[in-house]
DNA sequence: CTTGAATCTGACACTGATGTCAAGTTTTAG
DNA sequence: CTAAAACTTGACATCAGTGTCAGATTCAAG
């Protein structure tokens, strides 16, 4: 499929579908004019690193990740290195702190809403 | 209490806490000088809006909401209008989708530390 | 062939909290 | 009194993904 489609279908702009071709997260075949030419992978593909991003990995990361991920089309996947295994441990206790903290967020906000409901 | 003390305490830079009240975000009294002087229960204070702030709220949405919050000082909390409460429901939704992105994002780490420390 | 829609590359702007540096003032300890 | 530490304001930089615009090219349909 073509950039308009896939960004249509992932809610993820053009403009940041071609960032991500540039760090290296998404390929793209080219048709023989130069067009980007997804496969139909490229959907899922796209939303998991949309989420990694929401999860304040840097696309850095992100490169390391994705080839030790088991995709959806079931592709080969490598392993983490110890060293990879190391920095995404820590990306995931930073997550888990993450999650505590927006908890407390929602919590605060849901008693500030039932406050003025009931006032 | 001063500057270098909050900041120590909330592990907020002094440089935050500075801009914090440009934002009109955290009040200080002066001393003759000119310097900041907390109460005591800014500390609460720093941390609630560093937990806003992760959240991903703006300052101008906290400087709202933050009145209408019970402090720990449980100093007399306004009530939310109508249109902040219909503001405030909308970033509790956000928060609750951020939410669930991040324990995908969670699990697809830890799916793939895992399968480093068997492989 | 023609025309309009879609895509291409490249460049520049923005956001918004935070880092950092500079020069000057206040506070505190000896 | 004095020196060091802490604080003040102000300005400029940074990050990293994204928005946007311009000018050129390609694609698809009539």
């Amino acid at each position: 499929m073509r950039i308009g489609e896939l960004a249509r279908r992932t809610g993820v702009s053009e403009r940041s579908l071609r960032y991500y071709e540039t760090q290296g997260l998404l390929r793209a075949e080219r048709t023989p004019g130069g067009h980007r030419d997804y496969p139909e992978a490229a959907v899922d593909r796209v939303v998991r690193i949309q989420e990694l991003f929401a999860a304040g990995l840097h696309s850095s990361r992100i490169v390391q990740l994705l080839p030790c991920m088991r995709d959806t089309d079931g592709g080969p996947s490598a392993v983490a290195t110890p060293r990879l295994v190391e920095d995404l441990t820590a990306e995931r206790d930073r997550i888990d702190r993450m999650i505590a903290d927006l908890v407390r967020s929602r919590d605060t906000l849901n008693e500030v809403i039932e406050a003025a409901r009931q006032g």
